[in-house]
DNA sequence: CAGGTTATTGACTGAACACTCAAGAACTGA
DNA sequence: TCAGTTCTTGAGTGTTCAGTCAATAACCTG
């Protein structure tokens, strides 16, 4: 009774996320995003609704694409070590570097729909919250006496500007060095 | 012999710094530069060359701002101690939560020439400079045994992280965590 | 195989963009 | 006051943008 998409769902999204990923919002064309999917306007329109609309599918794949890179089965601080190092390392082994979706567009999301600022916003939540996890863990397990919001933030902080330095072409040895920065100082904040 | 200009050059640096400050540089049209220096756009070329050639003025002028504000008579801890407060400081009383100039305009750089790239790396190298050099002199004075470069490339993590996350709306609280979770790393590390 | 529904196509629209330029205005030195 | 030079003006240029739509193609159900 109908006629059946022609295209990979999964496909265009992982199109969309790369050209997005690589322009950011505004500087995305149109034709970029026919180019990177393989679409013709009409059908991104028909399938999508609006550019706002696609960069929100390329955000919540590049949101869950993250999630799966830093949970971590580890605990204490090398459950930290080992997030901190993975975000090192993504950023690094991205031979354009491109960093982080979410932190280089929120420059651009004053322009942005409240809905689209909202998807952003909570995409960096989630980040937020996920290195949270690990620290509040490595605190209650070392009845630490140290500030742990000081710590977290320090940590998430540390995350953030990996990802903003990565973007910037910072040496590797520097983003190493913040994320080492960061671990040590939970380690002599925290009783072992 | 000659007709003078009929602006104050600085006014109008002023304003160009303001409207990219606030927009980025794509997003900023040659509309919304006429509006913030009072020029229209003939006299905008005549006196810059190009739009590219405006931004630059505005990244020259918002590096000298930087530079004076962070500058600090203090030395050992209590320096960057209070480099980091005032970028904390800076961050939080804009109202506009414009962030960084050069750390917002990071993301669009890819499309810049390189002149304009250089630019903006040499920003963000001046700003890291100027971090080290107070770290430095806290590692002399105090007879280090921790890894000087890791607590430098922390502490310049945390600025900026602290001036991504402004931008991006978060509390003052977490900016203000991050910076005293930096020093609080600094004084734990390094012998008094 | 045929009817009905949906997907795809790509030329098109109006708006916004960076940038230009011929004409006129404004000032200085003589 | 006037000649000479530079500055200012703002309409205009060609391009690119996001988004649309009438026509056509493709598919499923009966």
């Amino acid at each position: 009774m109908v006629r059946p998409r022609g295209f990979d769902e999964d496909e265009v999204g992982e199109g969309l996320l790369a050209a997005f990923w690589r322009h950011g919002y505004a500087r995305t064309s149109i034709p970029n995003l026919t180019e990177a999917t393989g679409l013709l306007p009409g059908s991104l329109y028909a399938a999508f609704g609006s550019k706002e609309d696609m960069f929100r599918v390329a955000v919540d794949r590049y949101v869950s694409e993250i999630r799966a890179a830093l949970t971590s089965e580890l605990t204490g601080l090398a459950a930290l070590e080992h997030v901190l190092g993975t975000v090192v390392r993504l950023t690094v082994k991205d031979r354009e570097r491109r960093g982080c979706l979410v932190l280089n567009a929120i420059p651009e999301s004053t322009t942005l729909s409240d809905e689209t600022r909202q998807a952003l916003q909570a995409g960096l939540d989630e980040m937020h919250q996920l290195l949270r996890r690990h620290l509040r863990e490595v605190a209650t397990t070392a009845h630490a006496t140290a500030d742990i919001a000081q710590l977290e933030a320090l940590c998430f902080g540390a995350a953030v500007s990996i990802r903003v330095l990565g973007r910037a072409g910072q040496s590797r040895k520097l983003l190493q060095s913040i994320a080492d920065g960061a671990t040590a100082a939970a380690r002599r904040a925290l009783p072992t």
